[in-house]
DNA sequence: GCGGCAGTCAAACGAGCGTTTGAATATAGG
DNA sequence: CCTATATTCAAACGCTCGTTTGACTGCCGC
């Protein structure tokens, strides 16, 4: 194992690169020739490490998303052990991990980007590998939300939560139209956006 | 003019063809070869109609786009006429328009895919050319609001308003988990989507 | 020291890409 | 009918793609 020349090994850093690339130019329209050459490592490394662009592809998604799977239920467990928890609160869980996640230091944006063009590529094959890896989250979330509305039934509740999850989904690739200012820093941007979602999905969930 | 054997010009079979086949597989994964094949037509005819694939890409854009907005715009002037329009009136004539786009008869739900996949490709210049072919919609839309809703500075009701385009922009791709049940025609599920749009919306604007 | 192994590398493979060309063919006007 | 224009077509262009190959390098255990 040779290190690599910023301390990150070959595979971390293909990754790295892959998830930025991939966000910004699509799967198929980022080659691993431009994956390879931005990581600063050889072409063949990536069929090395991964087999296959296909597997990368699969690689960069496992990594990041059994993060924001852990850090949601995390912060599920934590607020449902308060008895007097709220809906609120409920929505902070469900909607920071994944924003937060779009800010951390490594990723930036790259990989909710990723995320979101997974959804706009209705590829089946995605779509299937997503909900394996994340239907209990959705499902106990929507079980803490049952909790909170037991005026909805189960069908009414899933209806205004897609609608939560399709802005949230919006705003995670940052794609609206307000633009952050530049006296705003990014951290409370973020918090604007999240502050913002979690009164308007309230408030469409209470009504 | 040589009429092409389904009854369409070779230019319009191109363009309903393209559309298919770049949501399908985005615009860099579906190839021209994979769209003159499945609209019978010569691969040459694509750059001698359209100069470019970029052209064709933006092309099958403006037909719909240009559909839509006019639609839209029609539908918030017939709305506005009345002096006692409410808050859900302008929302129906903004989300009405595009999620009914999606079950015309020739298009399918095709364009709204493709819609979404060019806010997940992320890219700057059909971004622009977006913004510049929908601007003023929008602005028109927005104004339309603040009238209902003089309790919210520009600020604020830019931001709500992001969160509902938000989640029309996902109902619009089918992305959500709510399944359209076999007995369930397609025209009522889409009734019920722009209902529960439409209530969530006005919940989360108000409050 | 030396064999084995994990990793890196330059080069090449065949396939598919968008685009161009020039000839063939259909349509329309005088 | 004949010419001009519009369209279609098969073939080829140069290029980039994902993948494979085989030689080469550093490193650890024996």
């Amino acid at each position: 194992m040779r290190s690599a020349p910023s301390g990150f090994s070959t595979k971390e850093r293909i990754l790295g690169v892959a998830e930025t690339l991939f966000a910004r130019h699509g799967f198929a329209g980022a080659s691993l020739r431009q994956v390879t050459a931005a990581a600063k490592v050889n072409l063949a490394a990536v069929n090395y490490h991964f087999g296959s662009k296909e597997s990368l592809i699969e690689e960069v998604f496992r990594r990041r998303l059994d993060e924001l799977n852990r850090h949601r239920l995390a912060a599920l467990a934590t607020v449902a052990a308060r008895p007097d928890h709220t809906l609120e609160d409920v929505l902070d869980a469900f909607i920071r991990p994944a924003l937060e996640q779009s800010m951390d230091s490594a990723g930036g944006t790259a990989f909710v980007r990723v995320l979101a063009r997974a959804f706009a590529e209705h590829d089946e094959r995605l779509r299937k590998f997503l909900s394996d890896n994340y239907g209990h989250v959705l499902r106990e979330f929507a079980a803490a939300f049952a909790r909170l509305l037991p005026q909805l039934d189960k069908q009414e509740l899933y209806w205004r939560l897609d609608i939560v999850a399709g802005a949230l989904t919006y705003a995670m690739a940052d794609f609206g139209m307000i633009k952050r200012k530049g006296d705003v820093s990014e951290r409370s941007h973020r918090e604007q956006t999240i502050q913002h979602l979690i009164r308007f999905s309230a408030a469409g969930l209470r009504s």
